[in-house]
DNA sequence: AAGATATACCTTACGGTGTAAGGTGTAAAG
DNA sequence: CTTTACACCTTACACCGTAAGGTATATCTT
């Protein structure tokens, strides 16, 4: 045991690196994330970071871990529907700490090992449902990429924030049918800002894991 | 009208630069898109783009204007099923076909005309089938979102290409449960990058905007 | 025909980016 | 006290988006 180099004094680690990266991006947006402004943040220069970091891609996915550490434990036990449920509220109280990191997470998930505990939770609990494996399998991840969707678009307004009056169909270049269409849909039906919207998809969502689950895997609901 | 000035010649306009663009982004990928590469594939030098385009945000917001421009037709005519299935479709072909360049068709659909005439003869069918306006327009909102949430996770592998086998768990950071977990599904489950697997979610999301329907509008569906 | 004008493109420059290469000072180990 | 190792720093490079202003040419006006 020769090598106990004895840190001669760590104030700054990974996590703590990661940490002050989710909050920059979470404040200043993830294109305002530099190595040099999250360095300045951190009271260093910014090569010192390749000390502890082997590029920014690698930061990127120390902000995923530093992420995953935070997402609220899964409702494990009633169920694969509440399983479901408790997945989709905890991925946004994610998507809504972290407005400008979440993307990273729903992004580049893979193989992140904490990450991934969390997402085979969800397998377990759909496996010891009974269901097909493959179905059941696929549904989750159709469930899933289905809320990134959503919370991915949900950072910026989705076709419109506000629908542009008839009158204004000149300025925006839109033909006059295409306008009307907009306005025989109530305003709120693509704000995707509010949580009643995410409740309404998340809900849609689970309705379609009940019914692919029920036609792939009558043998069990009726067992 | 004193004001008719005839430019002088006009090799390079703002479609052909956006092709250009799509093309790059596609070859090379989106963040190797730069202005001054751009502009060297035209032949002209960087800063000519701007009398074009007046930053590289409209560029963007110009490439998507061009994607639209190929998106095909959508079968309007046989009620909501078809329409969206053949959105789905057309979707999916846009895709394929631009896999750099699609994830601005995903990202910045706000208020791009084409795009918005395109989406507009959806909400009309969907209006024309007779479903109660907000729940209608959710179901779509909620299918389109869902539909992107796959595709952008479908240029990179989600989850992993290939789950490590059980005896590499040492090199992965990932507990026994769960890789036990991750092998208890078949790896197809998780290739994104299927057309079976894009059916298979489409599928899922069909089901999902019936139900929805189904339970919003009863007096539609059986008056 | 000659001058004015408008346009398409170019040159230079600035402050930003990620990061390769190598230097410095301090704290622990011998 | 010397050696060593590590945390941090300095300098430098090639690239980025784009502000400011220059030049040559094609057309319109007279």
């Amino acid at each position: 045991m020769k090598k106990r180099p004895r840190p001669a004094m760590r104030p700054v680690t990974v996590g703590r690196i990661a940490g002050a990266a989710i909050a920059l991006a979470d404040d200043e947006g993830l294109q305002a994330l530099s190595m040099r402004k999250l360095a300045s943040r951190l009271g260093i220069e910014a090569m010192s970071l390749y000390h502890h970091v082997p590029s920014k891609a690698a930061l990127l996915d120390a902000m995923v871990d530093e992420l995953a550490r935070v997402l609220p434990p899964l409702d494990l036990g009633d169920g694969w529907r509440a399983c479901l449920s408790s997945a989709a509220a905890a991925w946004l109280s994610l998507a809504k700490g972290h407005p400008g990191a979440f993307s990273l997470v729903a992004t580049r998930a893979q193989a992140r090992p904490l990450l991934l505990d969390w997402y085979a939770g969800i397998f377990d609990v759909m496996g010891r449902a009974g269901f097909d494996p493959l179905e059941g399998a696929r549904a989750t991840t159709s469930f899933f990429v289905a809320l990134n969707g959503f919370l991915l678009a949900a950072g910026r307004p989705l076709f419109f924030a506000d629908v542009p009056e008839p009158s204004a169909e000149s300025m925006t270049g839109l033909s006059p049918q295409t306008l009307a269409a907009l306005h025989t849909v109530p305003p709120e039906a693509w704000n995707l800002a509010s949580d009643e919207a995410y409740q309404a998809h998340v809900a849609f969502l689970l309705d379609a894991v009940a019914a692919a689950l029920g036609s792939a895997s009558e043998r069990d609901t009726d067992a």
